[in-house]
DNA sequence: TAAATTGTTCATTTTTTCTTGAACAAAATT
DNA sequence: AATTTTGTTCAAGAAAAAATGAACAATTTA
């Protein structure tokens, strides 16, 4: 079914242009986001649905940040993995709709469980065999200063895993 | 002065290979930097200044780490504004030795001073001029609800000044 | 003062990461 | 059942970030 023009109302799947506040809103999340490591494209969905009254649905978003479909997909993806987006539905309408989680806390929660936890665990990990390492090294007074550094990196290790759990609590 | 070869000594200049404790430790780090999104160089000079009982000097650096004049120099400047590496006089020695700093209260210290609070701060001037929009929202629903979600934003900032000065308490 | 040593800077190349868009699958509508 | 709508995946292209290496400055040694 083609799209009608009028006068009084342009063609339904025409991109309504960024206000003032949703560019400076969007440019905050992006920056932001980028100083976590992760895409641009990331924080122009967060940001436009952060300060959006009406969850959007995909092609709204890709419409809008003039952002293909695969980009926009995937984005959602990650940010919903995070727990930074949820989907709520519409009635009458057959897409996702997305709104953004505000809550601080359950942001930082996400962002700790899906990207700091895996990587503290595998640096545990190769960390462990290191440590192995240490039966092998020689007597002399190098093998024993390394042997020192990495005990250090052991207990360096254990700490970051104490203070993980605090972070939460930090963000009442 | 040319470098002149013997069967007891290899020339002056030749890299000695890393031992599997050095290699392992350089990937921790390099890994760990990746995580706080920095060059693998960085992580690398790092990691072997943590593993090594000596200072080492720039080319030293390069020739065992298999790394090119410019990244070790522009690496180390990046350590040494961090604090993370330190320059030890050796005398007899023109050249400048680098020891690694192991103090973790003072590596996230650094860390936070040089790559944290500089973001946090234009965050906060961007935000600042974001707030000033608020005014000229119109008083219907959608813009009622853009000032409050700028209002959210605001106090996100200024608790994010609060919770930093804590972490460093975290890391006694 | 000429030559060698040490280290920095920066334009270029290389590598990595992100985005795109087309192919596809699943589900709903005609 | 054919078509349309919705959304995902992934190979390929585009963009961004990092590494290289040569030119240069500053210092030291011969």
């Amino acid at each position: 079914m083609p799209e009608v023009a009028t006068l009084e109302s342009p063609p339904a799947g025409t991109p309504v242009a960024l206000s003032k506040v949703e560019i400076g809103v969007i440019d905050f999340f992006v920056s932001a986001v980028r100083v976590l490591g992760m895409p641009k494209s990331i924080g122009e969905i967060y940001g436009l649905l952060f300060i959006s009254p009406e969850p959007l649905p995909l092609d709204t978003l890709c419409q809008r940040l003039n952002m293909s479909k695969g980009s926009a997909s995937q984005g959602l993806k990650l940010l919903r993995a995070f727990g930074a987006v949820k989907a709520i539905y519409q009635a009458g309408d057959r897409r996702d709709h997305f709104s953004a989680e505000i809550e601080i806390k359950r942001l930082a929660a996400g962002f700790i469980r899906e990207q700091i936890q895996p990587r503290l665990t595998h640096g545990e990990e190769r960390l462990g065999q290191l440590v192995q390492l240490c039966y092998t090294l020689p007597a002399d007074a190098e093998g024993e200063f390394q042997r020192e550094r990495l005990a250090k990196l052991g207990r360096w290790s254990d700490r970051s895993r104490e203070i993980l759990p605090l972070l939460g609590g930090l963000l009442d």
